[in-house]
RNA sequence: GUGGCUGUAGCUCAGCGGUAGAGUCCUGGAUUGUGAUUCCAGUCGUCGUGGGUUCGAAUCCCAUCAGCCACCCCA
């Protein structure tokens, strides 16, 4: 035998056991996506590595060691999207479509790192991505927020923590990460040896580890948020009052930073404490510099990416199921059976239902395969109802049947 | 990239140096015109892969790949 070839690390299937829990969710999601006004968009999984590069930052861990990159037949180097906001921008630029006004998109789709994989982690990974264009906020900052909480109701997650951060505008940083690096200078014997590199390159990330001997002196350090300019300081207040006005329970996290260089002011993350250590199942804030970063003219925004595989986990266990459920799974057997019901399957189908045919013989086994196909009904066809022309219709939830003609059970079913 | 645990039937696992097992599921058949019970039979598995030790390896050793969990990072 020839060896078998398996699926790349971190790739998952979702197998038919399960896709129906994603088609539940998703089509929630694409619901309440709606329900605020966000238009779907679609853009291409590759892209021109320089993207990525320059739309999330050279130092970030995504850039440096995460991306898929390689180079097409033509040596242009591309790479697999990491995340979904710099090819929704890039394309906003390109077609120029915000001309007319701003924009609310979303769109959806496999995103790929380079990771190793764990539980809420893989390299293929899924998804949700919402962005709103043109924004100055803090009003669609606060309303991703809303909308988010108002998905996790929908879906029964009651389980899930608000962190939100303001990291102020460049400016602010810039004063913020001076101090940063000063302070951390002054501490450098506690540093551990990942710190002290970012020290160089990127400090404010090291306000993020999780490194308990360097806790005590991370608390002490320099907050941002306290250092926040004028305007960063009034959106931010204005944010924490509309999310209060709609009864949100929320916590000011000052460590909470992105690990993407594009956000500005607002960040804002939903953990889930019920799936691991990959908790976070959605996050984002306000990326008022990418457009002038990727060229086009200066342009506010907001917008979060949410992972289908960790909100799935999260929503699960808050007790979320889904079930393929047809109509009506035909069993048949006996003479003439077989052609009977492949026929009045058909029918059914006609006037719109959706119905499995079985695979005829023993009807006990059969009516075991219609209770595990999750159908209401089982229409059994046997030698007599083959001659009548009748079809005797059972009701699989309340157990009673009666025997009728064809056009009256798909009344009933329907 | 680092660490710990784990890879035996579709699934859950036992076997831990002497010719591959159980339960379950599934398939076919018998019996029942109805999801059950009972009774037969079947699945011949590269024991994750490649080396090594041994008369003999699923079992011991090495390497490698994969999975899980954590670090890291992030959604």
């Amino acid at each position: 035998m020839t060896a078998k070839i398996q699926s790349i690390r971190g790739m998952e299937d979702v197998l038919p056991d399960r896709s129906a829990l994603w088609q539940k969710f998703e089509d929630t999601v694409r619901e309440v996506f709606e329900q605020y006004g966000y238009c779907n968009i679609r853009t291409p999984v590759l892209e021109p590595t320089a993207l990525f590069v320059r739309g999330l930052g050279e130092v970030t861990d995504i850039v440096e060691k995460e991306m898929y990159v390689f180079d097409d037949r033509n040596g242009e180097s591309l790479a697999l999207r990491p995340e979904a906001t710099a090819g929704i921008v890039r394309s906003a630029i390109e077609h120029n479509f915000l001309y007319n006004g701003p924009m609310r998109v979303w769109t959806v789709g496999p995103m790929f790192r380079y990771e190793r994989p764990q539980k809420g982690r893989q390299r293929q990974f899924h998804q949700f991505d919402v962005e709103a264009l043109g924004f100055e906020g803090p009003d669609v900052d606060a309303e991703q927020v809303v909308m988010l909480a108002r998905l996790w109701r929908r879906l029964g997650l009651a389980n899930v923590e608000l962190h939100v951060n303001s990291i102020g505008d460049a400016a602010d940083r810039k004063v913020h990460r001076e101090k940063l690096v000063a302070y951390f200078g002054r501490h450098a014997a506690l540093l551990d040896e990942d710190s002290r590199r970012r020290l160089a390159t990127n400090p404010l990330r090291i306000l993020d580890s999780k490194n308990p001997a360097m806790q005590e002196m991370i608390e002490a350090a320099p907050r941002l948020i306290d250092h926040l300019g004028d305007a960063p300081g009034e959106h931010f207040e204005a944010l924490k009052v509309l999310l209060e006005r709609a009864g949100l329970e929320y916590r000011v996290n000052p460590r909470l930073v992105r690990g993407l260089d594009y956000y500005n002011r607002t960040v804002f993350e939903f953990v889930s404490p019920d799936i691991g250590a990959q908790s976070t199942i959605a996050g984002g804030g306000r990326y008022d510099a990418l457009f002038g970063e990727l060229g086009g003219k200066a342009t506010p925004a907001c917008g979060f990416g949410m992972g289908i595989e960790r909100a799935l986990l999260a929503v699960e266990a808050a007790g979320l199921e889904a079930s393929h459920e047809p109509d009506a799974f035909v069993v048949h057997a006996g003479e003439g059976a077989d052609l009977t019901a492949w026929t009045v399957a058909e029918k059914m189908r006609d006037a719109g239902l959706a119905v499995v045919l079985g695979p005829g013989g023993n009807f006990g086994r059969q009516m075991k395969k219609a209770d595990a196909s999750g159908a209401r009904f089982a229409v059994i066809i046997g030698e007599s109802e083959a001659a009548s022309g009748r079809v005797t219709l059972k009701n699989l939830r309340a157990g009673e049947q009666s025997t009728v003609e064809l056009e009256r059970a798909i009344q009933l079913l329907g």
